[in-house]
DNA sequence: GACATTTGTTCGTATATCGCACATTCTGGC
DNA sequence: GCCAGAATGTGCGATATACGAACAAATGTC
């Protein structure tokens, strides 16, 4: 590719539309400067076409997003097959085993719920489609580490900041790393109150045709209600059904 | 603002983005072109910028989104007070009530949901977070027409193309306004399976403390289980109660 | 296999954007 | 009410981008 065919404009504009997020719905201009490092006046020019273009409301002093610009993820979402793809069977496995079940793919360092089926919440964090959680210490971001080489794994980990969420959080980057190769001996993750006290879960990957893992699959359960020791005694059978099932259909 | 605050290439590559959508997950180059009627070169390097940032995949023909383009909606999610605020209210109504329900913000002539707390899936649609229907045969949509002044409803309704989506589907523009109005008289708006057969709901305002409505919150149902008419006294009390409590919470 | 058509790429130039420096307005403390 | 500090708005020259046309490559048709 040509710098030429690069338009940094545009690069620009979605660097500002990030710079919102978590404990940051309102931001000025010199906000969104600082959180992107573009010059004042380029923030300015960004957030005002957002707002022209009714991305973003701007009350004379701060910014903040519309719901407009869930199109935008709506657009990946709606036309990507895989969510369609899993969701029924999500559905009938959450169903099933009385428990939430999820879907989601590897981003970087971070997985991204692509599809769920909830029961009654357990968590205090509120997930759905789009939400994403560090990869290190999430069932399914074990299993898709897994998926990966040795070396590719061992650089997500190292990018990420190991965070204890929890007393139980594994925050070694060398346990990690050998947790990983042993998760991808036996084929499926379990966390323990890793990243909630009080939450277990276990996955498995969605492997394709060609033998690709495209996502994960998880079940999460209250820990109360049984040692993390049983999540596989009982969970992992329907899990791999649905894996098997779901394998000829996956591109 | 003046026309120098505007950046072209950033909406331009905004409508690249949007582009894309239901049945249109690959897209090549002279498709995009063709969508957004942007020339082609200038596809090509919005295509290339979001390739080269990693919010698209390109395989030499076509171009993919990946799930890094859902960082942008959940910019929006999770920077926004209002879905975190309402959600575990849903989450108790929905196990009160033993229904599904769900809480959504206008968006031009359509709902866009931005929580749901779901019981066994009913819909052939599956809604979530991000997802969209047109206001006029939707219960929210319909109660957030009425929350605002005639010609603005009016005027949302024109540009709306009134698609019937079931048999029952009110699609007489001069109907939909009689209706709106009485919605508005009323309080809450029913829609007895315009949207789907064999699906009924019915929808308040939350209404923000300066007495502007702000979302709309709903209870859909099988229309197996009882009478359109039922639905209002079911469901009618607890909907209010919600957003009463709700109210003071509401900026 | 040759022709017609569509798609992708390159190029020169007119134009829009960037980032800086300066002007202006806002804010809070005293 | 005044001042200092911060945030926002603006004009301008240098630079990057957009456009349309022309070219190249691929695709489809007969």
């Amino acid at each position: 590719m040509r710098d030429t065919d690069f338009i940094g404009g545009f690069a620009k504009g979605l660097r500002v539309i990030e710079a919102f997020g978590e404990n940051r719905p309102r931001l000025s201009i010199a906000d969104v400067s600082k959180l992107t490092g573009l010059d004042r006046a380029t923030a300015r020019r960004c957030l005002l076409t957002l707002s022209e273009l009714g991305y973003a409301d701007y009350d004379g002093k701060f910014f903040a997003l519309t719901p407009k610009i869930l199109r935008l993820g709506h657009a990946y979402l709606s036309a990507t097959p895989l969510p369609h793809i899993i969701q029924p069977f999500l559905d009938r496995l959450s169903d099933d085993v009385g428990q939430s079940a999820s879907a989601s793919v590897l981003d970087g360092a971070e997985i991204v719920y692509i599809a769920r089926a909830s029961q009654r919440r357990v968590m205090s964090i509120n997930l759905m489609p789009g939400s994403r959680l560090p990869a290190y210490c999430a069932s399914m971001g074990r299993i898709l580490l897994a998926s990966l080489g040795d070396d590719e794994a061992q650089a997500l980990i190292s990018q990420s900041p190991l965070h204890a969420f929890t007393p139980h959080t594994m925050t070694d980057p060398d346990l990690l790393m050998n947790e990983i190769r042993q998760v991808r001996v036996q084929g499926y993750a379990v966390i323990d109150q890793e990243l909630e006290l009080g939450l277990c879960s276990i996955a498995v990957a969605l492997v394709n045709g060609r033998g690709r893992a495209v996502a994960a699959i998880n079940i999460g359960a209250p820990a109360a209600q049984l040692e993390a020791q049983q999540l596989a005694e009982r969970y992992l059978r329907p899990l791999r059904e649905v894996a098997t099932q779901l394998r000829p259909l996956l591109a």
